[in-house]
DNA sequence: AAGTGGTCTAGACCACGTC
DNA sequence: ACGTGGTCTAGACCACTTG
C-alpha cells in the first residue's frame, strides 16, 4: 500500500519510480506522449536498456501503454491488472496462521457426465474420477470441493484414494499442465454445499472454477465453494 | 490456451519455451533444481541476459522460484499467479458488443459514515461524497455501483454532478493515485440492490470492492455489486 | 569464501507500423 | 521511409546467502 523504498539513481527502479511520480504529478496525465527511451536515458544518466526495462514493466503493470513507431503513452484507461496469487488451499490456511484440515467425503469412478463433456469440450463416454472433499482452516470449513479428473490424460489418479490429501496437491506434484483458467462467480449453496460448510439454505458462496489443460486436452475441472465470510484479495 | 508460438533459436521466447517443455516433460520436476544461467546460456547458444531475461519472467509467472547462491529451482507449488484486468466498466461492457448505459440513482455529500471511516481509517468528520448508479449493458442492469469519494483529497469531485458518467471514470483522468485494493466475495443483495438489478429477494450477487489510496491517503472507496449470472475471469 | 542471481552498460541490429 | 520500441551480446560489477 505504500509507494516502494526508492532506489539508487541510475538503477530501473529508480527510472521507474521517477516515470510514476511524474505520472501522479500530473506532469504526464493521461494518454499523454512521453519522450522516446534515448531521450529518457540522456535525462536519467543511464542506459537505454535501464530506461527500457523500467517502462516493459510498467507497461506490464497497465500503467504505459506502447506502440512501435507511435511511442510510449500515459494509459488513459489505467487498466488495473491486479495480481491473484492462487495457492494451494493447504497454503492458504496455513498462511492465515490456522491449521490445515482435510475431509474426504466421496470418491467414484464414472463416465464423464454430460455437462461436464460439453464445459470441458470431450467426447461422451470419457472416464474421469469425480471427488467431493471439505478443507478446514481449523474446525471451521473454509471450501468445499468438487473435481473431476480426465483419466484418459491422468490414469495414474485411478491409484490415488485422496483419503489424506485433496486431488490438487497430488495432481500440482504428478501432473504437469500447460494452461489454466480460473471464473468466479456469486451462487446460492446447493443444499449438499450448505450441508457441508455449515450453512444455513439459502446462503450466498463465492465459487471459483478451475480447468487445466495440458495441450489442449482438459486435464481436470474444479468448482470450489467458499463461506459468504471468505474474502479474496488481490496482491500488489 | 494454446501455447505461445515458438519463436527462433536465441531468442528469450525461445529459452521460455524450452523451459517450460522441459518443466511438462519432467526433465526438471516440482523442486528440481535448474543449471546456473552461465551454463543454461552456453546450452542454448545464447547470452546470459537472454536466459537471465526469460528466467525472470518465468518466476514473475510463478513457475520457478529463485535465490541468490541457492539457485532456481521448479516452483514446488505452482502459485498460479493469474492476472485480472479490471478495466472500466464502459470498457468491459462495450467489449461484449453490448451498448455501455448509466444512470446515477442518489448523489449527496455528507460526513464520513463510522463504518467508512474505520475501514478506510480516516478521521471521522471527514467530508465525502456519496454515489449510488447503475451501469447497464443493453437494457440489462449490469452493475450496481456504490461509491464514497474522499473530499479532502479531490475536492474537485463537489463540481462533478455523475449525472451523465460515472465517478470512476472522472476519478481516473482527474485523480491520480498511487496504490490500490481490491476484494472479491459474495453476498446476499440487499433490498435496494436486489431492486436496482432487477433480481428477486434473497438473490445471490458478485461484490468486488476496490480501495485506491494517493501516498497512503484514502481517495475513494467502491463497492460493486453484479447479478449472479456475472463472471469474472483471468486473462492469461 | 565462493557461487549464484541481479543489474548496468554500450553498442548493435531488427521489426513493426505510422507518417 | 524512417522513427520507435524489441531484443541480443559481451562484459562487468554488485549483492546476497549458503556451505
Amino acid at each position: 500500500m505504500t509507494t516502494q523504498q526508492s532506489s539508487k539513481i541510475g538503477t530501473y527502479r529508480a527510472v521507474k519510480a521517477e516515470i510514476l511520480r511524474r505520472i501522479r504529478n500530473r506532469d504526464w496525465g493521461p494518454g499523454d506522449l512521453l519522450p522516446p527511451e534515448v531521450e529518457l536515458a540522456e535525462d536519467f544518466g543511464c542506459a537505454r536498456a535501464t530506461v527500457n526495462r523500467a517502462m516493459r514493466e510498467l507497461t506490464d503493470e497497465g500503467v504505459l501503454h506502447r506502440r512501435r513507431r507511435a511511442g510510449t503513452r500515459v494509459s488513459a484507461e489505467p487498466v488495473r491488472r491486479a495480481r491473484l496469487d492462487i495457492a494451494l488451499t493447504r497454503s492458504e490456511i496455513e498462511a492465515t496462521g490456522k491449521t490445515y484440515g482435510y475431509k474426504l467425503l466421496e470418491r467414484k469412478e464414472e463416465n464423464a457426465p454430460a455437462w461436464l463433456c460439453k464445459s470441458l469440450d470431450i467426447a461422451s463416454g470419457t472416464p474421469i474420477i469425480h471427488v467431493s472433499a471439505l478443507h478446514f482452516a481449523g474446525n471451521k470449513p473454509w471450501q468445499h470441493e468438487l473435481r473431476w479428473i480426465n483419466l484418459n490424460v491422468a490414469p495414474e489418479a485411478a491409484n490415488e484414494t485422496f483419503t489424506k490429501t485433496g486431488p490438487n496437491e497430488w495432481l500440482v506434484s504428478a501432473v504437469p499442465f500447460s494452461d489454466a483458467a480460473v471464473e468466479f462467480s456469486a451462487a446460492i449453496a446447493n443444499s449438499d454445499t450448505a450441508h457441508q460448510l455449515k450453512l444455513d439454505k439459502g446462503a450466498p458462496v463465492f465459487v471459483a472454477e478451475r480447468t487445466t489443460w495440458l495441450h489442449s486436452t482438459p486435464i481436470t475441472h474444479a468448482r470450489l465453494s467458499y463461506p459468504p465470510d471468505y474474502r479474496m484479495r488481490t496482491t500488489l
